[in-house]
This record gives C-alpha cells, structure tokens and sequence, in this order.
RNA sequence: GGGCGCGUAGCUCAGCUGGUCAGAGCGCUGCCCUUACAAGGCAGAUGUCGGGGGUUCGACUCCCUCCGCGCCCACCA
C-alpha cells in the first residue's frame, strides 16, 4: 500500500520478461485439478501446426481466446487451459523433407548412424531414408519447431498451463487415436472398403472430401468424334482425352432429344475401338459441350456417380503415380474391335504422366482425323487437394472409412452448441447437408498415427485385407509395422501363414478429432476427463468448420454420445490492408511476431488483437499497435498519479463527483461482463477503453485539486478512495486484455497477482456509490460526472481558441441549460471550478444550453 | 449457381431489440512546457450512413430489390 512502491519513470520496457518468469515461478495460471466440473472452465486450444511459419495471425487468433480464459479466471472459474502440437501428418513430412533433405522409402533397413544432410532446394535430390530414420527426424524437427512457439505464447501472455501439453503425434494422442479407432471399429462403425477415393498422385495419398479445393487452370476442350450406331459420327466434348482408354460410357440428359434415340445403343470409341453404351442421366448437362459427355473411370467425381449409379464397367488406366499403366488390349474388359491398332495406340501413352499422355492422344487423334478442329482452350475449376500441387485423380484402393452418423442427428447437436458468432452455425449445417459418402480416414504416408491393424497372410502368400486382425485396446499404442499381430511370433511377418501389417496411417484429423477426449486425459487420466469433458469452450477459424469442427463433433456423438464442447467461438482470419488473407508467402520481416512484440510491447499487440470483432477478419495493422502501446503507457503514468493521490480502497465515498464515476464505472462493468459472457472481447475492451481516456481527461482533472486536500479531509478522503476503487476496477477489466501492464500497477499496492484477482463487481462498485443508501434526490447519477466534464471541455475549448494556456484563470462561466441539468452540475461546482480555474460560475435557467467563459485578461 | 458475412468521415471501425446515432480512434489542422504523461495534452474540421423502393409520425437501425467486396459450398464433359 506504500506509494514508496510505486516508480517515478514508469516503464514497459522488459515487463514481458518480468512478468512472464513471475507468472512461471508463481504457477499463476496452473490448473487446480482438485476442483470439480462445475467450477471448471476448459478450453480446446487449437493445437498449431508445427509445420508452419509463425505470422501475425497467430497473436491475433491465441490472444482472443486468452482474454476469454483470463476473464473466466477472474470470474472464478478455474481454468484449464492446455496447449497442443499438430506435429503430426502431411505437413510436418513434407517440411521435415525439406529441412533435412531426406525422402521416407520404407523398404530400407534402419540406419543408426544415418546423418540427414540438410535443407535441400526445389531441384536437389533428397536422400531416401528408412521409416523408422525418417520419423525420427520428424520428431527432432518438430520439438525445435515447438520452441519457437512455445517463446512466442509466452512473450504474448497466453495464460496456458504449460504442465499440459500434448503432441497430436504423441503417445497419448497416438493411444486415444487407436482406441477410439479400435471403439469404432468394433461397433462396425469405422469399415474396410475398397472404392474410387480422390488421389493425390505427387504425395501418393488418398485425401478427404473435406481437403478439397477447386483452383481455376487452364484446359482445353477436344472434340471427339466417335462412332454412332449407325454409322454417323457421335461429337463429344472432353478435357480430358488421355482418359478415352477408359472410356465405359456416353451420357446424356433423359430429355435431350439430340440423343433420345440413342440411349440403350452403343457408340465405339475412336482410336480404341471400344464399344460403350449410350446412357441417360440427369447430372448430364444438355448445354456443356455437345451435350453429350463420355464417362470415364474416372475422370472426376461425376464419373464416380454414374459409374455407381449406371452400374458400368471398370476400366481405370491412371495409376497411383499419376501415370498411365501398361494394358493388353482384346483381354477381357478391354475388348476392342481392332485390338492390335488399339495396342499400338496405347502402347504411345502407357508410362507417361496425365499431361505428357494427353498432348501425345491429341496428335494421334488429330493424325487418324478423328477430332474436329483444334483445342479450344478454357478456364476451368479442378479438384486439388488443399496442400497438393496436381490435380486429383480418381484411383481405386483400400481405405479405412468412418460412417457419419444421421445428417439430422448432426444438426441436432450443431444446435446444442452456442456459436459465437451464432451465423457460424449455417456454416456448419451447409457442410452436414452436402455430405457426400463416408469419411475416409486413411493417408498413405509415414509420419501419422497408425493403424492398430495387421492382416493374415495365407499359404500361398495373399494377404486378406477383408479380414483385419486388430490389437487388443489394453496394448496401445501398437504400431504394427514394429509390433506383431495378436496370436503370431514376429518372425511369420509378411510370410505364408503368417501377418502383415496395415501399411497406412491415419489421416491428421482423425487424431485431432479427439484433441478434447486428449487435452482432457480421457485415456489416461479418468479424473482429470471427468473434472474438465465436454468441454466449455472451442475457438477456431471459420475455415476448419467443415474439418476439425465437424470431425470433433462426430467423434464426441459416438464416443460420449454428447457434444464436445458447449461453446464455439470461431473467429476470421487476419488479412493485409489489401484484403488478403494473411500468407506465409506473403510475411516479411516487419511480420515476424517477436519482432512486433520486441517493438511496441505485448499489450500492444494484444490490444489489435482484441479489437478484433469475433468472427470478423482482422486488418493487420500497425497503426493499432501504437495505440496499444499508447494505451498501456497511459495506464501506467495515470495509475502512477492516482496512486500519488493518495488512493485507497478503504473508505467512504460521499462527494457527489465521485458518486457519479463510481455509478458510471458500475455500469461500465456490467456492460463488460454481459460482453465477455457471450463472448465478445472486443466490445469489452471498446467501453473499459472509451471510460478510461475520459476517466484521464475529465474526472482525474476534475477531482485532483481535491484529493490534494484543497477542500478540507472530508474530501479528500472521498476522492481518494474513490480513485483507489477506480483504480483496481480499471486493472481488472484490463487485466484479460493488457496483463503485463496491468500486473505491473497492481503489484504497486495490492497483493497477488490482479489475474487472480476477483473480476470487478458492478453491484459494489453501486454501492459505494451510494446507491442503496440514497436519499430521494440525492441517487448517483453518471450525469453529474458528464455535465461537469462538459462544461470544463467548454472551459478547455475557450483556452484552446485564445490561444491560451490551460493553466489561464477565467474569470466567470455563465452556464445557461434546463434546471434539470443545472441541478446536476451545480452538485459538482466546486470540483469544477477548481479544475478549470475559474472565479465564479453563474447558472441560468434556459430552453437553449450555452456556455459563456470569460477568461482573466493576459 | 447456392449460402453466409460485409459495404457508416481519407483510413480502421462502434452504432444491441427503430425516436440526442450521425460517433470513436488514426490521419489532418491549430494551440499548450499543464508539477501523471511532450515518443505528451487540449481543441477543431470532415460523412446525401453503397443505390433505389417500401413500412412508419419518425430508419444507419425493419422489409424488398439492385450494385460492389470477401469467404464457404457446388456435377472438372
């Protein structure tokens, strides 16, 4: 309480280091697990993608939800607030590649001495490594990536229990993976099967419906002319003329009376000779191209409906790496009227990539005269995977799928969650409604979570994948390639007789499905699960809604047959002041995250971050950063001198200039809490920071000449307790938003840490304000603290327009208004006088307010 | 093509369930060494609230429609 304590030259400068070791020594934001569920606040964080370059957008996103977890901690809910590592998955290998110039080949043996040669460039070859080498340096790579972050969260003040971490690649997270797996599995709810799955012909994967993205490229439409029925020549239009091998179909729309009396007849394909039914299906479009399309298998995922629907014949060609494979022409399935011209044709193609083959087709076709005319080149969208570099193709495989509950079961529990913002929500319900099959579950990559699989291998050495053998739960995390199969000796892998194991790994949001069951301890750690699951709260960007959103919410309806969380608080992106989202490619060096924090401060940063609407992207903008800065500076020095005043927050308060701050300082707090309850932080820090500058500017003003003493103790004592109660509640509601500064002023004169301090109460604050002890007449009105600052802001325009300085005496303000507000001001006339300088002050009955100052002569 | 969001001072944005809502900050201009703060403080100017209809005594705020921007989704012939 001794202002002894408080600094003559206060300072930002190294309070992230300072406050940021005290909070780590003090344990200040440790979860207090002994607390039951009720009293609990916990949070899914977000794990980051280790993978990534740390960016702006990362503060930005991490210090919204941290406001939110500060508050509820004040509020008094413990909070458990972990942080997870997406270190698992495509990303981290591909980058992992990269970074250590290595390529996984898992038919090496290990190497224990293997040294990765380092980052290699875009034409350099990487050296091909075992399985076991490569996720070796996975996991180096990823804890130095770890660091960074873990640096950064830090210097930016997230109150994150850093005793609970989690990697998504991790052995807790590997187990829960596998068992929720192994849950699924045997509930017949996650299954084997083998079907068209979109391909991603670079990394060799399959992808999922939900990682797709269409990107416009350049294409050509090639008119091909096939041969009708009887006789005359069929037009079909094709961007895709390397897939005429695969040709199964001609289609049309039933109505299109083109083709009506074709359908149930047979066109041959040119160059190929192959005879394929003429079909009708409504997704034929009677307007593209000549309104007849040739379905291949598959060319995209039009064709896969057809094929499904049409129940056509299988001819597929483009295999796994993207390139054509070798045929025999006139085997069965691949009959042909002139089986030796379609060989040597083929023989052209077969081996090249899709590009290379499609450029040769088009000679070919052009040489026999069977395309009309040259390519007519278009735009068009094609299917990518979001991380891919080529177009998918459509190839046929094993996969492991997981079946989606009901569409109407899913939109049920979209609506047990509270969406902040609430029109997040149709995001959600638009991505259930347009649900197309399962959700395949299985990546074809190394760096993952495996499958808890193996599969019998018979006598003559086939292995039957219809006939999983799968680990018993009690023995996870398994990895089969290291681990043999339940019932075999390890020495009967990959023999006759013996097992071999499920090569795949799963797919990186089937892991991060369950980040709440892992932040939560649900295998591992029943106690902790039952203390902190479903959880309260999920903030996320609104682009994962339709992947780890929706993917968590499947998983907890099957798992626990409940929601995952109660509120989703999902936020936009940040963008540059050119409206475009904020890339990695796009970062310099003004972007680096530290570097930011190092130039204007934490809170800084933190006070552009929270001014972001939820759900509403946010400008990167430096500009806000200087106001932070300007804001956490003002704080200090302004708390430096209500301090100076002597505050206390023992005391009564009677003058009426100090009821009125504390009434409008009440309402100020019950504005910020209904704010923070639904989530809206940025509307929080807008009315605590608009209170605070006129807080500064008019009732410090007003009041100091008092708290000095210049009108006797009974005053003084007023105001300074007044001051004090200001004081710590203005701390408070900055607390979530500006922590390092906030902490500094009030380890000045209170004990603790103000973030674990009691959230301002708008009720006491009320009541000191007089509020329930008030005489008819007499109530705290917020009106007499604004009438008083508005007349000294007239006082303050007259110096201003004279010319003169502030300290100028005025020799008499004659004041015109309504009683009504007369009889406010008159309350705070003292103050007033004494804050402006000024001799006497007239009041005057009016319709119409004016102010007449009449300055002492220079 | 469908859905959602957004269009308010030069810039970034507040304006909740219609009646001091035409605002804040930045920027700009002017003034002031004022003993909390000169990398400050005080004051000032600026907008047909995207366009057009409609409901209403009254609309930035509700309805319709059009235009522009962004994001998500959609069957790539």
């Amino acid at each position: 309480m001794s202002e002894r304590r408080v600094p003559d030259k206060p300072s930002l400068d190294g309070l992230e280091a300072r406050w940021r070791a005290r909070w780590a020594d003090e344990g200040t934001y440790r979860f207090d697990r002994t607390r039951e569920r009720h009293e609990v606040f916990s949070i899914d964080t977000p794990p980051p993608t280790v993978s990534g370059t740390l960016h702006p957008g990362h503060l930005c996103s991490y210090t919204q939800t941290d406001t939110v977890a500060r508050y509820q901690r004040m509020r008094g809910r413990e909070v458990f607030y972990p942080m997870g590592w997406d270190d698992n998955g495509l990303n981290v290998e591909r980058r992992v590649q990269i970074l250590t110039g290595t390529r996984c080949d898992p038919s090496l043996p290990y190497d224990p001495d293997f040294r990765p040669p380092g980052p290699v460039g875009r034409r350099e070859r990487p050296v091909p490594v075992s399985r076991p080498n490569f996720v070796e340096l996975c996991g180096q790579v990823v804890e130095q990536l770890e660091q960074g972050y873990f640096d950064l969260w830090s210097d930016i003040g997230l109150s994150v229990d850093w005793s609970h971490t989690y990697r998504t690649i991790g052995p807790e997270a590997t187990r829960a993976s596998q068992r929720g797996f192994l849950r699924l599995f045997r509930r017949d709810l996650a299954y084997r099967s083998e079907a068209p799955t979109l391909w991603d012909v670079d990394f060799r994967t399959a992808v999922a419906q939900a990682e797709l993205q269409d990107r416009d490229v350049p294409g050509a439409y090639h008119r091909l002319r096939f041969e009708g029925p009887d006789g005359a020549p069929i037009r079909v239009d094709t961007t895709r003329p390397e897939l005429l091998p695969a040709c199964v179909a001609l289609v049309a729309h039933p109505n299109d009376e083109r083709y009506r009396p074709l359908f149930g007849k047979a066109a041959r394909t040119p160059l190929f000779g192959v005879e394929v039914p003429i079909v009708a299906h409504p997704l034929a479009t009677p307007d593209k191209g000549t309104g007849i399309a040739m379905i291949c298998t598959f060319g995209d995922t039009t064709d896969v409906t057809w094929w499904r629907e049409l129940g056509l014949a299988l001819r597929p060609v483009v295999q796994r790496d993207g390139r054509l494979r070798p045929l025999t022409w006139g085997a069965p399935g691949w009959e042909s009227s002139d089986p030796a011209a379609a060989q040597s044709a083929y023989d052209e193609l077969a081996g090249r990539t899709v590009r290379q083959a499609q450029a040769r087709i088009v000679e070919l076709l052009a040489e026999a005269g069977l395309m009309e005319g040259p390519p007519r080149p278009i735009t068009h969208p094609v299917k990518f995977w979001e991380n891919g570099t080529h177009p998918l193709e459509i190839v046929t495989s094993h996969q492991w799928m997981i079946r989606y509950p009901d569409k109407e079961v899913l939109l049920e529990r979209g609506r047990q969650i509270n969406w902040w913002p609430d029109f997040m929500r149709v995001r959600y319900e638009n991505w259930v409604n347009g649900l197309q099959g399962d959700w395949n579950v299985t990546r074809q990559r190394f760096f993952g979570v495996p499958f808890p699989v193996w599969y019998p291998v018979d006598d003559d050495g086939r292995v039957d994948y219809l006939a999983p053998i799968v680990a018993d739960e009690a023995a996870l995390p398994v990895d089969p390639t290291t681990d043999p199969a339940p019932g075999y000796d390890d020495d009967q892998r990959d023999k006759p007789g013996g097992f071999t194991a499920d090569p795949d790994v799963m797919d990186t949001w089937a892991t991060s499905s369950l980040s709440p069951q892992i932040a939560t301890g649900w295998v591992d750690d029943p106690d902790l699960f039952d203390r902190t699951f479903p959880m309260d709260l999920r903030p996320q960007a609104h682009d994962i809604i339709r992947t780890w959103l929706f993917y968590t919410v499947v998983r907890a309806h099957y798992e626990h047959g409940s929601v995952p969380w109660a509120n989703a608080a999902v936020a936009g992106f940040i963008v540059d002041p050119d409206r475009k989202k904020l890339s990695k490619s796009a970062a310099n060096a003004a972007d680096d995250p530290a570097q930011l924090i190092g130039r204007y401060g934490a809170d800084a940063v933190r006070y552009w971050a929270a001014n972001g609407r939820p759900g509403m992207d946010v400008v990167f903008d430096e500009g806000q950063f200087r106001i932070g800065r300007k804001l956490a500076i003002k704080l200090l020095n302004a708390s430096r001198f209500a301090l100076g005043l002597g505050s206390t927050t023992a005391g009564e308060v009677t003058e009426p200039l100090d009821r009125s701050m504390l009434s409008a300082l009440g309402d100020l707090v019950a504005e910020a809490t209904a704010a923070f309850d639904r989530f809206d932080y940025a509307r929080a820090i807008e009315r605590t920071e608009s209170f605070f500058w006129s807080f500064c500017d008019d009732y410090l003003e007003l009041v100091k000449n008092r708290a000095y003493g210049a009108d006797g103790d009974a005053g003084a004592a007023s105001a300074r307790t007044a001051l004090g109660l200001a004081l710590r509640t203005l701390l408070g509601l900055f607390a979530p938003f500006l922590p390092f500064v906030t902490e500094e002023v009030w380890s000045w004169w209170q004990e603790g840490s103000v973030h674990r301090s009691a959230w301002p109460s708008a009720d006491a604050l009320h009541q000191a304000a007089g509020a329930d002890a008030a005489a008819p007449g007499d109530e705290p009105d917020p009106a007499v603290l604004a009438t008083a600052a508005a007349v000294l802001g007239e006082v303050r325009r007259a110096k201003s327009e004279a010319k003169r300085s502030m300290r100028t005496d005025v020799s008499s303000v004659t004041v015109a208004d309504t009683a009504d507000r007369l009889a406010l001001l008159e309350r705070a006339l003292d103050d007033l006088r004494s804050a402006g300088r000024i001799g006497a002050v007239e009041l005057v009955p009016a319709d119409q307010p004016a102010v007449v100052v009449a300055l002492a002569p220079a």
